[in-house]
DNA sequence: AAAAATATAGCGAGCGCTCGAAATATTTAT
DNA sequence: ATAAATATTTCGAGCGCTCGCTATATTTTT
């Protein structure tokens, strides 16, 4: 029962409200390309699709997605090589696709969290602590996000590049009604959103380090809360960085 | 005469002071492994391991270590397969010795730039922009390290580990003297260590992104500095960011 | 029995790497 | 000084292997 009041806040609540798997994400693509697939019933795609999803994700992180053999992405999904060329028509697809639906659900969550939110400093904090806590919940992707993006072909390369400044741009855009309201002290709004944006990103490049260390995504949030706000907000309230 | 001018302060002045080529780093990599290198004559090996650690540098960048070919480096090299293998044992062995010469000149070079400075305020701020403009040198360098170490052989895993936490150590061990000596304000030195840390490699990791933004490593440096002073210095002289 | 899904053997291409010969530079002999 | 002998460096075609991918046979579901 402790542990499950523990739950009700950060990283806890968070996970149990977006509740999200590798398979709802497999279900969102099956359901978008039901038309040109060449699998049609769900109950036998969805399960498939996650097992080569995650297989990617787990032997990619291991190795690099290029370096990933597709005899091994298929023995460690439980399925063949037939089967994989019946989901996916090239490796090149199945990386293009780990990419969009995750890229995608990424941006949805992130909206759905902020959008009620009017008050800058409230939602600077929650747009902070949402992109940590999702980065923490799919780790493997936004890992996955970052070092292959190099391998995508043209066409795709724009993908990463709108979702990292997307981001970027979400915060800047608070930081601007923050410093109209008054609220927030700061000079230059392009080059803060970067560094908060290299903040987040932190959590997930260097996993092994935090892990190591034994900190959690909830007291890096904090953290970083506090670095930030220590540099930006005019007047600190005397619990300025604590949530009740 | 105006542009040598520039040059006496900031990026300029640090880049004439260093002269820094990857000749150099060649040179050192050529004397230190004379004994077991084909290649007996200075005059020779020296311009084309610079040759060969030059394409490697671009050609990576652009598709990856791995899926970079011999072949094409080669070509890009303007020496022949055989004349590599005069050089390198192996594809890994290139590798390795990238990473290795680069990590230790960089770490020197460090080191030289901060150990006479006493003084816990001057000294981080000389260790920010030594590490910011060292990366703006070498930026291929640093790009590679972080991008191409999981593709070392697990007895070299650890170089770039200990090169980051080197780095890290470097910071906050600073912020140690100076909150002991009441100049700083940190509650945790550790995540401090590491957001700094993570700033200064999002300069090299992206690239793209302040070039296209037209923002210069001095512009980046004096935003990080100030950045990171209004969130730990303890009392700010009033042109406390600024220096003659 | 027909349709849907999976399994497997095999293809051409491109990979890291090797090796004997060719080219070049240096030393020795006359 | 010149030629011969030797040492050093460079070359590139070819080897064995693994890759992404496919054609076809087999199994499972309806």
């Amino acid at each position: 029962m402790a542990a499950t009041a523990e739950q009700r806040v950060g990283f806890g609540a968070f996970r149990a409200e977006v509740s999200l798997t590798v398979e709802d994400i497999c279900r969102d693509y099956f359901r978008e390309n039901r038309a040109t697939l060449k699998i049609k019933k769900e109950a036998v795609a969805v399960p498939n699709l996650a097992a080569f999803v995650n297989a990617t994700l787990k032997l990619s992180s291991a190795v690099g997605f290029d370096a990933m053999s597709l005899r091994d992405l298929c023995s460690e999904s439980g399925l063949s090589m037939g089967a994989l060329y019946a989901y996916f028509s090239s490796k090149d697809e199945l990386l293009t696709m780990i990419q969009r639906q995750g890229q995608a659900t990424v941006k949805r969550i992130l909206a759905e969290r902020i959008d009620h939110i009017r008050d800058p400093l409230p939602r600077l904090r929650v747009a902070i602590r949402s992109h940590l806590y999702l980065s923490e919940l799919l780790h493997q992707w936004f890992y996955f996000f970052f070092m292959e993006t190099k391998n995508l072909k043209k066409q795709n390369r724009t993908i990463p590049i709108e979702s990292e400044l997307y981001t970027e741009r979400i915060i800047t855009d608070i930081l601007t009604a923050g410093r109209d309201e008054g609220v927030f002290s700061v000079e230059n709004i392009e080059l803060t959103g970067a560094v908060i944006k290299a903040m987040l990103q932190d959590w997930y490049l260097k996993r092994w380090k935090y892990s190591q260390r034994k900190v959690t995504v909830d007291e890096y949030a904090s953290f970083v809360e506090g670095f930030i706000e220590s540099a930006i907000v005019r007047e600190r309230a005397p619990n300025g960085g604590e949530r009740p």
